[in-house]
DNA sequence: CCCGTCGTCGTTTTT
DNA sequence: CGACGACGGG
């Protein structure tokens, strides 16, 4: 036993030892990981290491319990110890590593005893990874997921108790609008007034402020607004029929766990002794209802940290709330706060520039990011004559660069909107730059898949009405809308399901007419549910999509469009097989519909592959790149036009913007054009008020100045370029070589591109119909002749080949451009 | 019942 | 410009 002096010395002697596991970290970084008791608010400015300090701050708890953020110390701790801790941390052994971390460990947590919240598979994926890497194989205990995913799991043990099967189904937004829909049809209302989405998005506050429908509508009748009321007369029914089709939309799953944990005492302390750490990660991008999960679930421990940066709050339109993180330390008392404020990603310019435009915002903690890198170059500020001026100026700054040295990969442009990518994908493919397009249409999003799932769905459940009213006429099997119509009636008078109608229409004089074919596609669902239970999942899969005709029905037809379709089709069954691959309990089909329903995002995007990246600002968060474009930076883009005269939502756009220019290492470019043509209409915008916040001595600029005269007529030419090996720009685009007059012709056909035009690169699985071209091939190109295909790299969607032609030497183009203008060869 | 044409209306996104 | 939904002819 130690006297007090003693005890006070040896707890300062452990966490020195302690804080020796984390020497590479900075002290502000050591502090949060050693704090590992009672509410923290760890303020993470971009750049500044916060994932590293989470992945520690988990390993620590994992080693040495609260041995770094405790008072006291175990009776059997002798002098002698405390006189080997000291000598430790003055002179650390590796030989003497077990022993001093015998002495620090003090109830050091279990794996699953620790719940790490994010907002995304990818960054859970990726949390669970560095993890494993970091503490081996029991990293695999602990709770690293999102919200919703925990949230199921905790649903799927005890939801019997709010009145639904565990079995339940999840809705997804599109699905989610379908039942609102029906419902507006059904109410005989207006859909331009009530618009699914907009009535989504009142259910979706409703429903944040934890108010069931009922109670929705009796605040609304008290308002007396009569929109307001038949909006919740909608959400009434809506809750009703996810009720009776026993599913869940994506708010559902946080509101029915939170509603459980506050109202069963037995669930909610279950759970609150079984989580004694609870971290949640973009705190700034939670809402009230997550919040409530979040401080019910660390309600026993009250261990809770959260980390984020309000000046990165980007998502209040899908219903996050900053005041979460602004009102975190008056929501617990004596919380500590943490600021990361050193930055390892951006130059001082790129930090300064953005500290600048963030520093306008009214409401944030206010905070100063620095760092200890060079000055670096300066912002580099475009003005474009038009959107195809700016888009050529990405394309030859990237050229430049590579040619310099720089990877493709190096390179990533942001814009506000996806419409924008447009023009940028176009002076890609002219100037043969690989690029990728992240984000558009995902894969699970493709309405094939959706069919096959909910052909997958229907057999697992045949209650589930929805599902069942897409595939029962797809493909055409002679059922048409009104015989669905007469049978949903039905099913809405008897109160029973779609599924219980159809599957026995004889009954019912009304559908005499159609009772043959509805028997023939009920005794189609009752085969396949019975396969279902045989065969393994895979097995089953391919006799779905064989019985049902889907396949037939696809091959059939002999478009682009269709083969796409096919493939993709086929490939679910890879993420079947994914699935089975890495099922914690016993892979089922409500196990694998479940994990889909959640993980739209299954296969991780491969940012290995060499390719310029494009995507909206938004899906930049938490990347970093040696070289950023933010294009379209202009007033009524950029702020958008519905934040002008919106003080909350110009401060949005604003993190935005903060988060798009602390994207950037070395050297970011900012654009904008004189003149613009989107969705069709020409406009002229003047530049963005976020370009005029950034200090004058910061920026270079260049290109088409208005007001400027032309004085900045040429752009600014990176130090280190020496030659460029094709001119684009400087020759101008639209006149000129051979080469860009190829690119305009290019520029008029390529909307019409066979399935170009769709974003078809997007996270998942690409599968694209690539023209058949191949190594070896001998074209024809109508500009430059007869040539040799030398190479074929698959990039995305697409691919960049390389011709040697005979005349002219090599050039490398984008295929499905290039196609447009090729023709193979024929063998003489 | 199916497929084509015309007219409308456009942020941002994850689960 | 282009995706998607409402109508009307085959």
């Amino acid at each position: 036993m130690l006297n007090r002096d003693e005890a006070l010395r040896f707890c300062r002697a452990r966490r020195a030892a302690i804080a020796l596991d984390y020497q590479n970290l900075n002290p502000e970084q050591q502090k949060a990981v050693l704090a590992t008791e009672g509410p923290l608010l760890l303020l993470a400015g971009a750049g500044s290491g916060k994932t590293t300090v989470l992945i520690h701050r988990v390993a620590n708890l994992i080693r040495y319990g609260r041995g770094s953020d405790a008072d006291e110390v175990p009776a059997w701790v002798t002098p002698e110890d405390l006189a080997f801790l000291e000598a430790y941390v003055q002179r650390p052994d590796p030989d003497q590593k077990s022993q001093q971390e015998r002495l620090c460990r003090l109830d050091p947590a279990a794996p699953w005893s620790i719940l790490a919240i994010t907002f995304t598979n990818k960054a859970a994926g990726e949390l669970k990874d560095r993890l494993e890497r970091l503490l081996g194989p029991q990293a695999n205990d602990i709770w690293a997921s999102t919200f919703h995913s925990a949230c199921v799991r905790i649903l799927r043990r005890d939801i019997e108790r709010l009145g639904f099967q565990p079995s339940f189904t999840i809705y997804d937004t599109a699905d989610a609008e379908r039942v609102l829909k029906d419902i507006i049809k059904e109410f005989n209302l207006d859909d331009k007034t009530f618009a699914p989405r907009t009535l989504l998005g009142y259910i979706s506050r409703a429903k944040d402020d934890m108010k069931t429908g009922e109670q929705y509508l009796r605040q609304c009748e008290k308002s007396g607004d009569l929109r307001l009321q038949k909006i919740a007369q909608v959400y009434a029914e809506y809750e009703k029929r996810l009720k009776k089709a026993n599913a869940l939309d994506f708010d559902d799953i946080i509101l029915h766990t939170v509603r459980l944990l506050l109202d069963f005492e037995d669930v909610r302390s279950y759970w609150q002794k079984k989580f004694r750490y609870v971290l949640i990660d973009e705190y700034q991008d939670t809402n009230h209802l997550q919040y409530l999960l979040a401080s019910t679930l660390a309600g026993g421990y009250e261990n809770i940290c959260v980390v984020g940066d309000d000046d990165q709050s980007i998502y209040r339109f899908r219903g996050a709330t900053i005041e979460n993180i602004l009102s975190f330390e008056s929501q617990y008392k004596g919380a500590r706060v943490i600021r990361l404020e050193q930055n390892y990603r951006s130059t001082k310019s790129i930090l300064e520039a953005s500290n600048a435009v963030i520093r306008n915002n009214q409401g944030r903690k206010g905070k100063e990011l620095w760092t200890r890198h060079d000055q670096g170059e300066p912002v580099h500020c475009y003005t474009a004559m038009n959107e195809h001026d700016e888009a050529q100026y990405v394309a030859a700054q990237i050229l430049g660069d590579v040619s310099a040295g720089k990877d493709w990969k190096d390179h990533a442009v942001l814009y506000r909107m996806n419409a924008q990518s447009n023009q940028l994908e176009q002076a890609f493919k002219r100037n043969a730059i690989p690029y990728r397009i992240i984000g558009g249409i995902r894969f699970f999003d493709r309405a094939e898949i959706k069919d096959m799932l909910a052909y997958l769905c229907v057999v697992n459940f045949p209650g589930d009405d929805l599902r069942l009213g897409r595939v029962i006429n797809n493909p055409p099997r002679g059922i048409g809308q009104k015989t669905i119509d007469t049978a949903q009636a039905l099913a809405a008078r008897e109160g029973v399901h779609l599924w219980d109608i159809v599957s026995n229409a004889g009954a019912y004089p009304e559908l005499q007419k159609s009772a043959a074919k509805l028997g023939q596609f009920a005794e189609l669902i009752r085969d396949l549910r019975q396969l279902s239970g045989e065969l393994s999942l895979p097995e089953f899969y391919e006799e779905v999509l064989k019985r049902t005709g889907y396949v037939a029905m696809l091959e059939q037809k002999h478009s682009i469009e269709e083969r796409t379709r096919l493939e993709n089709v086929h490939e679910l069954s890879s993420s079947i097989q994914n699935y089975l691959e890495n099922a914690v309990e016993e892979p089922s089909l409500a196990g694998f519909l479940d994990e889909i329903a959640l993980y739209t995002d299954l296969d991780a995007q491969d940012s290995s592959e060499n390719c310029v990246v494009l995507m909206t600002m938004h899906s930049a968060k938490g990347l970093e790149f040696p070289v950023v474009f933010v294009v379209g930076v202009e007033e009524g883009i950029f702020p958008g036009i519905r934040a002008i005269g919106e003080p909350e939502e110009m401060e949005e756009e604003r993190r935005l913007c903060y988060v798009a220019m602390t994207r950037a290492k070395e050297r970011l470019h900012m654009t904008c054009a004189n003149q613009r043509m989107i969705f069709g209409r020409t406009s002229s915008n003047r530049p963005s008020r976020f370009l005029g916040e950034i200090p004058a001595e910061l920026v270079e600029r260049g290109g088409h100045d208005r007001r400027g005269g032309e004085s900045g007529e040429h752009k600014w030419q990176p130090p280190q370029r020496r030659q460029r090996p094709r001119p684009v720009y400087d020759r101008g685009y639209s006149v000129g070589s051979g080469y860009t007059g190829y690119a305009s012709s290019s520029g008029s056909t390529a909307a019409t591109e066979q399935g170009g035009a769709h974003r078809t690169l997007g996270m998942s699985r690409p599968v694209a119909a690539l023209p058949s071209f191949q190594k070896g091939d001998r074209v024809v190109h109508t500009a430059f002749g007869p040539g040799l295909i030398t190479g074929f790299t698959p990039m995305g969607g697409d691919a960049l080949i390389e011709i040697a032609f005979d005349q002219g030497g090599t050039k490398k183009l984008m295929l499905k451009a290039a196609a447009q203008h090729m023709t193979k060869e024929e063998a003489d």
